[in-house]
DNA sequence: TTGAGAGTTCGCAAATATGCGAATACATTC
DNA sequence: GAATGTATTCGCATATTTGCGAACTCTCAA
């Protein structure tokens, strides 16, 4: 995932300044990446809401650090849903998976 | 996926009749299935709206129709993005996931 | 400098999904 | 009944993901 910023809401801040603070390297990419949410991105974005590192996450969801940083890399495109599952499970949240055509209707608001 | 009834928007009901006209078993399960809709129930429904057979969407997305079968099983659990994003491209939509915190924030409207 | 914590990448074994044909069932139409 | 179209299930080969440790980078703190 190669680091990322957050700057959202206080929530997101708080946990940032966590894992974050006084580690300039890791501010860097901060104001992009909020654009275009990857499913990397977005698993990546929930570890941080929830204050955990890779290696929590990866106790978790019982595997490895190395696994959950392969799921969060921004190249990879090979999640299972099973997988997703699991990490929602374990960060107590949900999937959900939808279509959304791409012509048509407008995009759901949220 | 046991047969699916639809009895939703009118353009559904054009499709449904396409398939369904006087076909009294297809017609059975219709009112229920709306409710907690599984990924394998979102991809059937994403099938018939486009008004295509398993086989039609197999050729579409460069499987067979038993793949297809498989993977509109209600009691399928094992699908991955990459299929998911196959599927959405050959009915020209696209697919979104995200992660619904269990409490917190209500539900995303639509 | 040394040590610890967080994250990344590599390689390979193991688990799981897909690819696919064949056989089966059901409904419609002839 | 026979033929056609749609959907389902089974089995197995192939492809892909996960599981996992090792080695490496980078940051912070003694």
């Amino acid at each position: 995932m190669v680091r990322k910023p957050t700057r959202k809401t206080d929530a997101v801040e708080i946990i940032h300044r966590r894992h974050y603070r006084g580690r300039p390297k890791r501010l860097a990419g901060l104001e992009q990446a909020r654009v275009s949410a990857s499913v990397s991105r977005r698993i990546y974005e929930l570890r941080l809401r929830a204050g955990m590192s890779q290696k929590q996450l990866a106790r978790a969801v019982d595997t490895t650090p190395s696994t959950i940083c392969r799921l969060e890399s921004d190249d990879y495109e090979g999640h299972s849903l099973s997988m997703l599952r699991r990490i929602a499970t374990a960060l107590n949240a949900r999937v959900d998976v939808r279509f959304i055509p791409q012509t048509g209707r407008p995009p759901t608001s949220a």
